[in-house]
DNA sequence: TATGTCAGCCAC
DNA sequence: AAACGTGGCTGACATA
């Protein structure tokens, strides 16, 4: 048997790396000892990435822990291991893991006779208790929810440092420390004393966390409903969605082209590198243009809103006609927007697909301070949704249409529901527009449309804890008119403004935390007690959107679901059953908080989820000589007007 | 080379 | 008195 350690409070912890037949034996003792005495075993993976759908990603170790001993199994090294570590997984009645989804979805593909469907129920995943305990990043202030970071804080402050120890090991080796994963000898000591180390390390953190958790009052519930949430999202991520690479390829091919159009442009304004923002400053100035806005860094601002107004252009980019435009802006402009839709979603999107054409956005379950889910590798919570060509690349399965359902309006629902404002409630019960209410209250009953839009501009901003400033900034309003409208609107809706006064007061009180209506646990930062409105809304709509999820779940319709975006759900299905599937998930998801009915739109595309944003943009675009060169997309966009 | 910060831009 | 929230990601630039 080779045996390495792991130093944890002052003690060195056996590793061993079975490799004998009598190892095997060993490691078998070992396992069945646990499941005889019922005692939960963390595991831990080490693999050749993170890239678990790509072709060539590989488990190289497994690793099964307590608190007392590691085992690593070398299953790279051929199919017995391979078994043994499966048999394992299956023997072990109780599992822990840190970030779970991670190592299931290897096993899931990569080990014999494992799925997800049987490791979920009986694991335990760390990094949800600490989230629970804790929702803040490190950099936020928080203890932070790594296995590093967590252990450091609960576990032993001077645990080695898993990483940056073994990056050195990679250089030696003349590899980084994104390639080094792959490449470090199976039997490098430190590698392997460090795969030890993480289970060990998860084994110990466990206790302690379930310990803070409950310490902490926060609603113990809120642990099982994690974890289903969290196996949910590692469904829809095993299933992926199918990219149309030729269609992408072409995409990608033509941003590239007019993204290198538009730089000969800007170079002829003296921009060598139009995303050097000190270039692009000092050719506008240069040419004479007057720039006030700076950055947070002092530097001359030549954001988008900027270069907007240079060229003229609203936020639609269509032309204003109030002066000449910059011409040097809008090339900035263009070829910029161009190179973000290559790199960031086109190339991503044909970087990370399997070998089907498929690709398996990594879904962060509970990732933001405000329990909000995150998307990425790629991104996909945030692609273009003004126009319709970069969500074409996304295809439904073969027969299928594009399914999306979103609750209606959920944010100003919750607020309505969490401040008990009456006029609020009435309004959204009878079914009336909030924002024309809202102009009708604050300008009189011949409000006009302008007004209007100042309405919903003071709703977001009152909803993200913002000031009269920054809705002047948005309006155009000049700074007293902006108070007018805020004070306005407190007037308006007066629970409500009272609500969100007392609500901070109560937040600074107790130590700038909040427990949700869910029994969350929130915390803000000292300067930041106004967000605590925004973070309440926020993390409420959030849980609603994940019990919509188990609900969908619950009604056996996660086969369709392709993907969670904050408040929507994007499936697909047959022809023949679209309608039916997207009925069958909005009536999943609808229900009601504090008798204010949360309700859901669902809407049927055709068979790429740029179909459904091509509704509006079609009549605009139709006669773009982009169609002549695209018949994909002039059928796609015949089949959305159908 | 790797890492950190700033600036910017995409979404809800 | 006022305070616009939550993310992922790329590229430039400075630094170790």
């Amino acid at each position: 048997m080779i045996e390495h350690s792991f130093p944890v409070l002052g003690q060195q912890i056996p590793v061993y790396v079975p490799t004998t037949v009598d190892d095997f034996r060993a490691f078998q003792r070992y396992i069945t000892g646990r499941a005889n005495a019922g005692e939960r075993v963390a595991f831990d993976t080490e693999t050749t990435g993170l890239d678990t759908f790509s072709p060539g990603f590989r488990i190289r170790t497994a690793q099964f822990g307590t608190p007392d001993q590691a085992w690593v199994l070398q299953v790279e090294k051929g199919e017995d291991l391979q078994r043994l570590a499966s048999w394992a997984l299956r023997t072990l009645p109780e599992l822990s893991m840190q970030n779970r989804n991670f190592d299931s979805l290897a096993c899931d593909r990569h080990l014999p006779d494992i799925m997800l469907e049987a490791l979920a129920p009986k694991t335990l995943d760390t990094y949800i208790l600490s989230h629970l305990s804790d929702p803040r990043r490190r950099d936020q202030g928080g203890v932070g929810n790594g296995l590093k970071d967590a252990s450091a804080h609960y576990v032993d402050p001077s645990a080695p440092d898993t990483a940056a120890g073994l990056y050195d090991e990679f250089h030696e080796i003349g590899h980084t420390k994104d390639t080094g994963w792959r490449h470090i000898d199976i039997n490098n000591p430190l590698y392997l004393s460090y795969a030890g180390g993480d289970v060990i390390l998860t084994s110990r953190l466990l206790p302690k966390l379930q310990a803070r958790v409950k310490e902490l009052g926060i609603n113990p519930s809120l642990i099982p409903f994690e974890h289903a949430v969290g196996f949910v999202c590692a469904l829809i991520e095993r299933r992926g969605m199918r990219i149309d690479r030729g269609y992408t390829t072409q995409l990608s091919a033509e941003l590239a082209d007019e993204s290198a159009r538009w730089a000969e442009e800007a170079k002829k304004y003296g921009v060598e590198n139009i995303n050097s923002t000190r270039q692009v400053s000092a050719a506008l100035l240069g040419m004479g243009e007057e720039i006030k806005e700076r950055t947070a860094g002092g530097a001359v601002q030549v954001d988008g809103n900027v270069l907007k107004r240079l060229a003229d252009v609203d936020k639609q980019w269509d032309p204003i006609g109030s002066r000449t435009p910059n011409p040097l802006a809008m090339a900035i402009l263009r070829s910029k927007r161009a190179s973000k839709w290559r790199t960031s979603y086109a190339e991503a999107m044909l970087r990370t697909a399997d070998e089907n054409d498929r690709v398996h956005p990594k879904i962060g379950a509970l990732a933001a301070r405000t329990a909000r889910m995150s998307i990425s590798d790629p991104p996909f919570q945030q692609l273009p949704s003004g126009k319709w060509e970069v969500r074409h690349a996304i295809r439904a399965d073969d027969g299928c249409r594009m399914i999306s359902v979103d609750y209606s309006s959920v944010e100003p629902r919750v607020m309505a529901a969490l401040s008990g404002d009456e006029r609020m409630t009435a309004a959204i019960l009878r079914g009336d527009d909030l924002h024309n209410l809202t102009a009708a209250s604050v300008y009189g009953p011949g409000f006009t449309p302008g007004q209007r839009k100042v309405a919903k501009v003071v709703q977001l901003g009152v909803a993200y804890g913002g000031g009269a400033a920054t809705i002047a900034a948005q309006t155009g309003l000049s700074l007293s008119a902006a108070q007018d409208a805020v004070k306005g609107y407190k007037r308006t809706y007066p629970r409500l403004a009272r609500y969100i006064r007392s609500l901070q007061a109560q937040v600074i009180r107790d130590g700038y935390t909040l427990r949700t209506p869910s029994g969350r646990r929130l915390v803000f930062d000292r300067d930041a007690a106004y967000a605590s409105f925004n973070g309440e809304i926020q993390s409420t709509a959030r849980d609603i959107f994940a019990q919509g999820l188990l609900e969908i779940h619950e009604r056996g319709l996660t086969p369709h679901v392709l993907l969670p975006v904050h408040d929507e759900i994007v499936a697909d299905a047959t022809d023949s059953q679209a309608h039916e599937v997207a009925r069958e998930i909005g009536e999943a998801m609808t229900m009601s908080l504090r008798g204010i009915p949360l309700g859901t739109d669902p809407d049927v595309g055709g068979h790429s989820w740029g179909s459904l944003y091509m509704k509006e943009a079609t009549t605009m675009i139709a006669n773009d000589s982009w169609y002549a060169a695209h018949p994909d997309a002039a059928e796609a966009a015949e089949k959305a007007r159908a």
